[in-house]
This record gives structure tokens, C-alpha cells and sequence, in this order.
DNA sequence: TTATAAACATACATGGATGTATGTAAATAC
DNA sequence: GTATTTACATACATCCATGTATGTTTATAA
């Protein structure tokens, strides 16, 4: 019982990914041994390095797994023709996310490892970049959504379209880590929705 | 020349710490070995051994050691009584740690090691309390702040000091930490002021 | 049907980090 | 001026994580 099929194979990739977040999430990525991340999906380090080259590609695998969905969600929020006004489109992709983050164990564990249990150093500097890609595009596309609000008069008078979506991409920002690492414990998770319904409201055109 | 005055001894203590903001900024906490960080500072793992007890406690003065004045330093512009408008100290306030952060090497990298160079877990997981309570009573002071604010009636009419605050906390926290993990080395420390500005005039009275 | 290669498990080699125990010279207390 | 303690340096014991090399079985291609 040493050779798997394609898809037994696929399994095993799977379940070690997922060993991965939990214990990652558990002992922070620097500390989170092989063996033990082995051990967790049923497997030993054989298998590990048949399917990873090492701990930061099995990194990048885990943070895959759940940020292409996520952005392809929040996407569709925002470009979302279903909405008359832009803002509402901003609006309820920002929602989306956090509501997600609320509600989804794995993706709240995989970005409290990317946020508070990783050292962006070394072969991590990178991945760092490819963290930060994410957050670039996302300013450049709710600036984009703020233009589209401006030229349909929904966006308050003399608000300046990038310079809004930069408020909006810090805020965003901030949210994220305020919830996950600053203040995990306090009831925060309960403010989100109307802080960011206060956000938007505030540059809404009267 | 073993034995040093309580002088010299006070300057090794401190050539430890700064040996190791170096190696921490450098290797990442986890990666940082006591025998790199004494031999950076110039002495031998026993002098650290004799001054800290372990690397969480090192970590715990390194960080003291830029906060305390920082903290210091911002609030003396928020609770200045220089400005008729409580509005202009939160922006004062705001601006100078965002400046302190840009001017002083010393203060960035200990900020940039708290922020991507740390795994929050185990001993550390205080640490992260800890790092958090800053930002917690940083939301209570400004909130005071724009209910000054709103009684004297600088605050936009219809907003709540208390949403206000939260907005501009969530700003401040996304900022830095757009500045110093995913937006490094793009230009965005140039935006900072314009940013700062521009988020409080969206909140001051007409 | 056989050859090949996939999908692992096992074994081994290597090196480094931590913590503690001990040694020691000089500052300081008395 | 002596005793004591400080402020380290040195030495030692322990343990573990990584990477690679090798072995083994079976799916799969031909």
C-alpha cells in the first residue's frame, strides 16, 4: 500500500495543506516542525518532500487555497453591475470579506498566520510581495470604483476619487489587522458591519 | 576585565538590545540566535544570559525601549492644549508618529519587527497583548478627543465621535501597516501627509 | 505483461541552538 | 583590607530539525 492513484495522491496534498494551517496557526510557521506537520495529515516527511520542496512552498500552497476563492468573491462584489451606485458595490464587497472572516474558521487561520504567526524574512521576503500584491490591486480597483461613483454623482462633492479609495484601502487595512492580531478577545467582530456602513456613508453625496 | 562598573554593565545591557533590534530586523525573531545577537553586541551569550532571561524578555525591553517615548510624544500633541481645534491635535498627533516613523531608522525597525518579523505564539502570545493595549487606548483617547471635538463644534454635524474614532483607529493602524509590510518600497510614504489630511478635513465641520 | 516511474516510508548524516554549570577577575560593600 | 558579589566568559550536556539517500510497493503506460 505504497503507491497511491492521481487522486489518492491529490488527497494526501490536500490533507497536508491542511495540517499545515493547523499547525501553523498552532506554533507559528517558524517553530511548526515537518515531522509534525506530517505527523497531523497522517503521513510522515517522506511524503511531505515528495509533494513540497519545502516549508515556504507548502506556505504559499496553504495561502493559495483560500485567497484566489477570496478575491474572486469580493470581486464579484464590486464589479457587481447589480448595484446603481458604486459605493453600494464598495460597500458590500468590504462586507463580503469580513463577513467571510467572521464565519470561515480556515480563512480567518490562514490569514492569522500570514498576519501574526510568519517572519517575512529570507525565502518569506517574497512571499511578503506576493502578500502585498493583493492590497495594491485592491486600491487600484475600488479607485477605479470610486471614479465610476464620482462621474455618477453619488460620491460627496469635492471628494477626489483615489484619495477616498486611499482612506478606504488603510481603513480596510487596518480593519483586518485591528481584528486579527491588536484586538482578538474584544467584541470588535461586532462593530465591523457598522463601521463600515459609517465609512461609506460618510463620503456618500447627500 | 571581567567585572565592569554598573555603568558599563548598564551600556552592555544596552549594545544588547541594539545588537539585537540589528539581528531581529535582519533574521526574523525566530531565526535570531542568542550566540549571533551577543556576538553582534560584542560579548558572549553569558553577559546575555546575565542581563535577560530569555529572548521573549529581550524582545519585551528592545520594544519598550522605542514605545515608551513614542507614545509619550504623539500624546503630547493630542493633548495639547496649543490647538482651539481638537480636530488639528488628533491631525498633529497623528502626523508626527507617522513622521517619527519615516525620520528615525531606530523606531521603524522596531515597529517593522513587531509587525512581519515576529510570530505571536506561545511566550510571545502576551507579547502580542501587549502590542495590542497601545492600540487600544489610542481608540479611547481619540474618541475623548472628537467628543471635544463635537461639543465645540468642529466635528462634521451628524457624526458620532465614537464611530468617528473608530474610523480614524482602523485609518491609522491600516496605514502603518500598509507603510512598513505590504506597500515597502513603493512611494506610498510620500502620500502619507496628503492622507492624513485628507481623512481628517472629510471629518471637520464646514 | 512487463517496464517504468509514482508515491510514499525509512534510515542516516549533519549541524546548530538552548540552557545550565562552572570559572574568574575586578568592583564594591563593610 | 578583606569578603563578597557582580558581570561576565567558557565549557558542557542535550536535543531536535532539516535534507538527502535509499528502499518498497503498486499504479500505469507501452
Amino acid at each position: 500500500m505504497v503507491r497511491k492513484t492521481k487522486e489518492e495522491a491529490g488527497q494526501t496534498r490536500q490533507d497536508i495543506i491542511e495540517a499545515a494551517r493547523k499547525v501553523f496557526h498552532e506554533c507559528g510557521v517558524g517553530r511548526s516542525t515537518l515531522e509534525r506537520i506530517a505527523k497531523t495529515a497522517g503521513v510522515t516527511r517522506g511524503a511531505f518532500y515528495w509533494h513540497f520542496k519545502d516549508k515556504a512552498e507548502l506556505f504559499l500552497a496553504m495561502r493559495e487555497d483560500v485567497f484566489a476563492p477570496m478575491i474572486e468573491r469580493t470581486d464579484s462584489f464590486l464589479f457587481s453591475d447589480a448595484y446603481a451606485n458604486p459605493l453600494d458595490a464598495i460597500e458590500a464587497s468590504v462586507s463580503e470579506f469580513f463577513r467571510v472572516l467572521e464565519d470561515c474558521a480556515v480563512v480567518r487561520e490562514v490569514f492569522e498566520i500570514m498576519i501574526s504567526r510568519c517572519e517575512y524574512v529570507d525565502e518569506f521576503a517574497s512571499v511578503q510581495e506576493e502578500v502585498g500584491r493583493p492590497a495594491q490591486s485592491f486600491l487600484a480597483k475600488i479607485e477605479r470604483v470610486y471614479q465610476q461613483a464620482a462621474a455618477k454623482g453619488t460620491l460627496r462633492a469635492g471628494l477626489d476619487p483615489l484619495a477616498t479609495a486611499r482612506d478606504t484601502w488603510a481603513f480596510t487595512s487596518g480593519l483586518l489587522h485591528l481584528l486579527l492580531s491588536c484586538q482578538k478577545g474584544t467584541d470588535l467582530g461586532l462593530q465591523v458591519p457598522a463601521m463600515i456602513a459609517a465609512h461609506m456613508a460618510l463620503r456618500r453625496a447627500d
